[in-house]
DNA sequence: CACAAAAACTGCCATTTCGCAGGTTTTATA
DNA sequence: TATAAAACCTGCGAAATGGCAGTTTTTGTG
């Protein structure tokens, strides 16, 4: 199972690379690990020993807060890598737990074996580095967003996220996340999602029947928070041809 | 001006790196830059051809918001990398902007030049890697603190964040910030930044006459958000001796 | 498909946060 | 040190957000 020359995860750091023979000894090393739905495979605070690629599945990387409120600080698909930090340092620990959404094959490397590796791979470790520095954007624009956008913003952005993130077919998104997780995510209480996906459905926007919820009005959405969103539109006019 | 040996920043990631004969390369080409107090160096959404480090100075990193709100994503100090993302990549653009406290001085690097040596020099490489990957779980615990603490907490953390990040001297903070860039940063407003401190006042924790602020009680300002802060107690108990 | 448990929903009221307006103090600069 | 501009402060009412309690709907499982 360490083939990863042959996985279709393009994205994936380690399969953009494994044509390179330097790292077939990392390669070997290759733990894959099967999860049920549900299931925490990392746990925020403990020692961490390495980190791990979604090689098939659905995940939710989330930071504990007081009380039972928990940040969903991101979501992972196939080929994005999950325990950040962990991989490396000489005594670190977890930042941030993580679970799966549905039955999900990880794959799992030592921070003994990376760190090795890096070590001996510069492109490698350059798109590590590249991996990082574009998380880090991202994040510094979710503290933006969290910082002044209304609750009815930040819930129009999750369900925005989720879709472009998992994607949707039949007008449904492909992702089955209750409303404490769109919370969790928008920074605000189950209760007030609730109401917001009311008044979307009363508009037109939402679909939301249960856990079924699909985006009918997909530019309506992106019109109710695109003052908040900058960069967009200037990048786009840059990159004309 | 290009002697990174000689230089005090035991925190730069190039001082570190710089009795290594293979980035000799980059430090030749290295600028050395002087700007006045409220300079923007760095404007978001600009193309970016390079990175800098703070040489000597206090500098706030922004992204902007809607009317004329802006977030303060983090302070940088002497040996701080600034610019980001924007060193890298083949058309990027600066996702932040940069603006000096007070007078400071910065060294400049082009990406091409930087992109080159990193390619060549594993051990800066990684370096930078975790730079970047420390940087992030730092924004994911602020993306955090912002969904879940009280606009009292989130104030008193700025403090003790900005204690932390530029120091006191006789009980009075070493940074010139108005309660503005409080605000910015704590993801409130002025006014609500000046009501927190005013009770802090009057609860002996804090000294604030214009800029002159001072913290007088840590202790009580820890408590007071204490709740939220878990990792620290969990690492502090595994780091003994 | 029946049934229990979990999740979704709604109305109501409490609390927090915000924004304005107008006065006071501090700061920068000549 | 005089003076104007900027920053700071306070009270008050409006708006946004949150939490509870009770009901309805959906979901998972035998």
């Amino acid at each position: 199972m360490s083939e990863c020359r042959s996985c279709k995860n393009m994205n994936c750091l380690i399969k953009q690379n494994s044509v390179n023979p330097e790292i077939f000894e990392l390669l070997e090393n290759k733990h894959t690990l099967k999860y049920k739905k549900g299931q925490q495979f990392i746990i925020e605070g403990t020692p961490a020993h390495g980190l791990f690629f979604a090689y098939q599945g659905k995940v939710k990387v989330v930071k504990m807060g007081v009380d039972d409120k928990e940040q969903i600080v991101r979501f992972a698909i196939d080929g994005d890598v999950i325990g950040h930090r962990g991989g490396f340092g000489s005594t670190s620990y977890y930042s941030i737990s993580a679970e799966t959404l549905e039955d999900s094959t990880l794959c799992y490397f030592s921070k003994k074996d990376l760190k090795h590796i890096l070590l001996k791979n510069p492109r490698l470790c350059f798109d590590f580095m590249l991996f990082y520095a574009d998380e880090l954007s991202e994040s510094e624009t979710r503290v933006r967003k969290l910082a002044q956008m209304s609750v009815r913003e930040r819930v129009i952005d999750a369900v925005l996220l989720v879709d472009s993130k998992f994607g949707s077919t039949d007008q449904l998104l492909n992702v089955n996340l209750n409303r404490k997780d769109y919370a969790d995510y928008s920074g605000t209480t189950e209760e007030q999602v609730i109401r917001v996906f009311s008044k979307l459905k009363k508009e037109g926007a939402l679909n939301a029947k249960g856990r079924k919820i699909g985006i009918l009005n997909r530019e309506f959405l992106e019109t109710e928070i695109s003052k908040h969103n900058f960069s967009l539109g200037k990048q786009s006019e840059l990159e004309r041809p």
